[in-house]
DNA sequence: CAGTATCCGTTGCGATACTG
DNA sequence: CAGTATCGCAACGGATACTG
């Protein structure tokens, strides 16, 4: 029992943001979104991708967002398996959002975390 | 020791996006900037406004977006005590962000909370 | 390769009660 | 009114080991 995430989608105002938000909350939604963005990837590239994520959590939040309709998950029946992540069509729509987010964090990071210097 | 909250702003592709979201997660944050948008507010109308949240929750996360300075807090040294919270510049340079998050929740929620009906 | 299973610490957050 | 203090649990998420 997936324990229905989506807190409460009974609208106040602003509660289209909150049920947005819902959606990509947990620690690397937004980043797995963000990068299969740029195309399909597997379960391992993407892992290796993020980094520092571990099977455990990247199979947690994938069938998460593929529970909520925004990735599917298309698996080639062959050895070694194979499986494809991808962007549905509405996750495509959150295109704009992680734009913005990507937008926003680019703009301002610096005030968070100081450079990490030049090495 | 407020524990820095702000995981790892230690940047891989993708970062920005996790750091821009590491401010506004939480269950009430998004929420709290969205109606801080439309104004200033006092302490208990924002908790009314937002409506189901507890004192608690309520200040904890002001304390947190005040920390990462998207929101300031002007007390008025009087009797019963008013303090009015605000978004700085930097609060409202999420703007986008939230009406992104506010324009994808509309255009979808209907695809998660089946419409309230007509009552 | 793409998961699953188990264990376990940390955090989020609600409930409730109290205070200046 | 605008908080603070305590409690407690459930969910999140990391570590590690195992499997088809």
């Amino acid at each position: 029992m997936p324990t229905r995430r989506h807190s409460r989608l009974d609208c106040s105002p602003g509660c289209a943001v909150e049920a947005a938000i819902s959606l990509i909350d947990g620690k690397w939604k937004s980043v797995i979104l963000f990068h299969l963005m740029h195309g399909t990837m597997r379960f391992n590239a993407l892992g290796r991708t993020i980094g520092g994520i571990t099977q455990r959590s990247l199979i947690t939040q994938l069938r998460e967002l593929e529970e909520d309709g925004l990735v599917t998950r298309k698996i080639y029946p062959e050895v070694p398996p194979k499986v494809e992540y991808s962007l549905t069509e509405l996750g495509q729509s959150m295109a704009p959002v992680l734009q913005a987010l990507k937008a926003w964090g680019e703009d301002n990071l610096h005030r968070f975390g100081p450079p990490p210097q030049a090495e």
